[in-house]
DNA sequence: GATGAATGAGCGTTCATTCAT
DNA sequence: TATGAATGAACGCTCATTCAT
């Protein structure tokens, strides 16, 4: 049985197979993304709760008995999900936050990564991360701190830079961890307000901008302030 | 019957009754906040779905028929909750942002309050607020949306105060509405992380502190940037 | 406690009584008849499990404790308003089948009576009678049947007399109960189709004229046939 | 996941299947049953509502999911069961009615054959349509109208073909739609009082044999009444 | 590998009935 | 007498999970 665990050893293509042992294993990738796409989508849709092993079934033309193979339970699946998720989005945004260097411009681009990109193109696994996943186990939440703690780290890591690039004008007096914090805050209830209750699908690069200046203003202001006053 | 929509009249000693009506009304409102409170305590502890009827009633020392007596369903029981938190965070922060007047110190006032008063007393009730009452059904979402609607009305009316009393300084390209947004934002994951992530109840005021002068360095930037650049 | 059984006694205004207790006596017994009211129209319109104990009070305007001073339990209820639609249908055919005499018309007067007078008027009691009250209970299938086997022995000796009355006509080899039977039968489902699955109240005249007919030919074929024969 | 709906085509045998999966649907069909049938000899001996789902998974030897994965809901349970014992009744009852052709020797038949066949061999089958099913709900009272709809058209063409085949002896007064109507009376009434509250099962072919000649006695008055008088 | 029928614990909810006041 | 809050057994139903084939 090929469980959770050794998935990232079964998507990897081993050479030294036979044709059709190759073409098994690419089925069952193709499966395995089948499965936790029809997840994704009815999760967002209709809720984590509210849907059943056997919709998902359905919906991804398997039986139940399928996605038992591939995922160890209903759990499973939503951290499968939730790992997907973590990994596309710090593809996303860790370059940025890295290439940000001395700049402000670093958290211009991820900020309008974050709103247009992601936001934009996958409002339901914005949903996964921002609603679906939240207070749903032990397991689950560890997911989505790490998630977050990720890119947490990544902001920090850009804002320590910035300190260090711009000299001793970082005022120590604030923990740059509650900025990156913060910040985070600010692109998970921005999107959150935006894409669930309002449904401005189509003003998030305004809103987006928005955002992002109003996060820079504030990291502007940590090291220009004493300058400033 | 007394259900869920007569409360706020049962809640209210209407004069004029025998001594033994206004005691029964006594006990009746001293059962339904004994109820409300298991249930908070229950669900922050854990977790709204794994929380049944039948421990709430044992915790609250009282038979499944009675919540049923006092609450609709379980989702009521939810929904009162979130009614009662929404309505204690609006009379402490609502007239901070209020005082706000023309300066920053009411956003101050305001966040020390959330993040010390708030956060520190009343842990079961964030976790309520910002994660068991996520994504569980359209009602409730509705009635977080509520929350967060007036509490970010609240910040905007501050933040537009502010922009009428410093005459034509607003940068209007920026939508406030977005800010107070991001705001909220602040306070939501900041209160997350800090209070069920890492365990840092007591280190609340540095927290808190660090997180308001991101948010004031924020706004104050909002008005300060053309003087400044 | 007055319940159900001693309702007779506590009806019949005892003489010798202070006013006070008279006009109690007569608070009584509208109480009574209201709480009974309620029932019937509510277990006619909702179905008997579908109403609950507390709907009827707020029907009746009492409390549920006022319901179960006036009768033992739900089941009573019914049976008392079986009772109460047994006397009634009684007062109104027995008479007429008792009058019959030798001639048809007592059936076909019986029938008028029935179809226009009793269903046209009482819909609800029909409803309780052919309805709501099938198949409840032992309890109340046994005051079902009573009523039943009390009107189809009137209908059995206005047969009998009929059968005396003519002479030896009567064709001996048909057992002149499940005649009496039958003619209920009639009864019953006529009513139930016409007043509950198509509804024809007002064709019900016409409608029982038919019925009535179908009866008297029958009845007259008995006595008839040997001499059309 | 089947569900009644498709209960018709999952009980075709449908060629072309492996061995395995004919021995499935063979199977399925063969619980499905089982299930039918213990809720059938339940619903009649216990009564509807005191039957409880548990009951009949116990009676049946499968579990409640089991019986939850056959039929929608108890209510379904019902209606399987109506619309089986609605097919057989017709299937025996309505060939009688058409072979009827000009003379009454049909409803003698047919007659024999509902009282003899029908309810000494199913009495239990009598129990769910006369009485069980009786003011359950709306959707179950539909069923049962539609089976009392489907027989009383047989009765009724069959009057109506005497009538055509007769001439026009048809005293058109009367309207036929009830006189169907009050046979059909007479066949639940008698079978009702004679299975249920009088146990003569014995003499059913006696009882039903009285039953008929009091019906055909009717029948024949219609026709002839003008040529006896 | 894949299927899907079967399981059964567990839950939310109802409501007839009681009883202290 | 009358009230209505409280009880708690019982029920219908769901669904994650298993496993024989």
């Amino acid at each position: 049985m090929l469980k959770t665990r050794e998935k990232d050893a079964a998507e990897k293509k081993e050479p030294g197979l036979s044709k059709t042992a190759q073409r098994r294993q690419r089925e069952r990738e193709q499966r395995y993304q089948t499965i936790l796409s029809a997840a994704e989508t009815l999760f967002a849709r209709e809720g984590f709760h509210k849907t059943s092993m056997e919709r998902i079934a359905d919906a991804a033309e398997v039986s139940v008995g399928a996605v038992y193979f591939y995922f160890k339970n209903k759990e499973d699946l939503l951290v499968q999900l939730l790992d997907e998720i973590g990994f596309r989005l710090r593809a996303l945004l860790g370059d940025e936050f890295k290439k940000a260097g001395a700049s402000l411009t670093g958290f211009e681009r991820a900020g309008r990564i974050f709103f247009q990109e992601f936001c934009g193109r996958y409002p339901e696994k914005v949903a996964i991360l921002f609603r679906e996943s939240v207070g749903q186990s032990p397991v689950v939440e560890e997911r989505r701190k790490e998630i977050f703690d990720k890119l947490t780290a990544d902001v920090l890591s850009a804002l320590q830079r910035m300190s260090d690039n711009l000299g001793s004008n970082y005022k120590s007096r604030f923990s740059a961890e509650v900025i990156a914090v913060s910040i985070m805050g600010i692109y998970e209830r921005v999107a959150y307000e935006y894409l669930f209750w309002q449904d401005r699908s189509r003003d998030f690069s305004a809103i987006g901008r928005d955002a992002v200046a109003f996060i820079v203003g504030g990291i502007n202001n940590l090291f220009k302030e004493t300058a400033c006053t």
